[in-house]
DNA sequence: CCTACCGATCGGTAGG
DNA sequence: CCTACCGATCGGTAGG
């Protein structure tokens, strides 16, 4: 469909070039069409990006859900280093969407950031409530520090969002040792000494 | 000065609107002159931004060894904490340069890439030497885990980068308490235990 | 999905 | 530091 090929090359170039550095008319040209035809399928330049933005959320929350039922009761640790194995392997054969995410997170088309901001306000929401059980959980059995639950998650955001900003300076083998070992120290300060 | 002025402004708008979002005229406008004043001191608006990504790089430089100097040999914790006083300082106050340099080092103009990613290589190598004596004499001490130098540096830009990342989300005071509550579980996790 | 088209704005120059 | 100007490109529309 003419449609998802748009989406996919306008992602694509918005990632490389940001939303004000590409126009529609090289998206057209990436998909093979003319500029005009894009407006066939979506309202506004801004509309495809609004959309291709909430994709990639709803793809993000999916992904964390289905991984979450996939280490079910095997404890915070499992779970947290299944969600550092997701990550990596997002970076590794889906990176244009990762950094779609993140770069639009961080740093919005001006003229969008109100609604950026409220798609990820919703994100950061559901996220934030899918892994607290498993903090919870984590403290209540010991295997965790005895500490506020927030704190906990805060740590775990920090850690998750450095990496993800080293991954735009390391080349992948030195990337995927830095997760390794960032990982190994992060683990370090939140689990249980007493335990 | 109106070149200055022209620098001033440029920086606030590319911090805000991103390089391709901002227009030469806007520039100008922000700074109270025509477009055109704008080529009498800067060959273009590529040469403006570079010219800008230089300041803020070597600006950073000389506070890192300026800091360095005050905190010297008072060990690798006061370090790294003065470091991190020093980056809730520049969030609290010069807010523009500190994101102006993360944006464009992460996401830089896709026709510029090369140019900065040459200051970038020359700024990030600066800034691990820099700091390599004190992690190293943090380890010989046993203040620090015996772990390599490296692994223990990454570890810490990864932690530094994450609060950054954080720094869009959280307003200040949930900040500083992020940067506080993250601090503490990052050196827990780099510090040796058996000292 | 295309041709044909538009007003606005882009970065930049000439010449003073 | 300005006026006057330029070719190229921008996002978008009409009409088929």
């Amino acid at each position: 469909m003419t449609k998802d090929r748009i989406k996919q090359e306008a992602l694509i170039l918005f990632v490389h070039k940001g939303y004000e550095g590409t126009s529609v008319a090289e998206i057209a040209k990436q998909a093979n069409i003319r500029a005009s035809t894009i407006y066939a399928h979506f309202e506004s330049k801004e509309q495809l990006f609004l959309s291709l933005f909430d994709d990639v959320v709803n793809e993000k929350l999916k992904d964390l859900a289905e991984l979450k039922n996939r280490v079910e009761n095997k404890g915070i640790k499992e779970l947290l280093q299944t969600i550092l194995h997701n990550h990596l392997e997002e970076i590794e054969h889906h990176r244009d969407q990762a950094v779609f995410y993140k770069r639009n997170a961080i740093f919005p088309p001006e003229n969008l950031k109100d609604k950026t901001q409220a798609i990820l306000i919703f994100y950061e929401e559901r996220y934030s409530q899918l892994l607290r059980p498993a903090f919870a959980q984590g403290v209540k059995e010991g295997i965790l520090r005895n500490d506020p639950i927030e704190k906990l998650q805060t740590a775990f955001y920090c850690f998750a969002d450095g990496l993800y900003v080293l991954s735009h300076y390391y080349d992948l083998s030195t990337y995927k040792k830095a997760v390794h070992d960032t990982w190994e120290l992060f683990w370090e300060s939140i689990r249980n000494k007493q335990g």
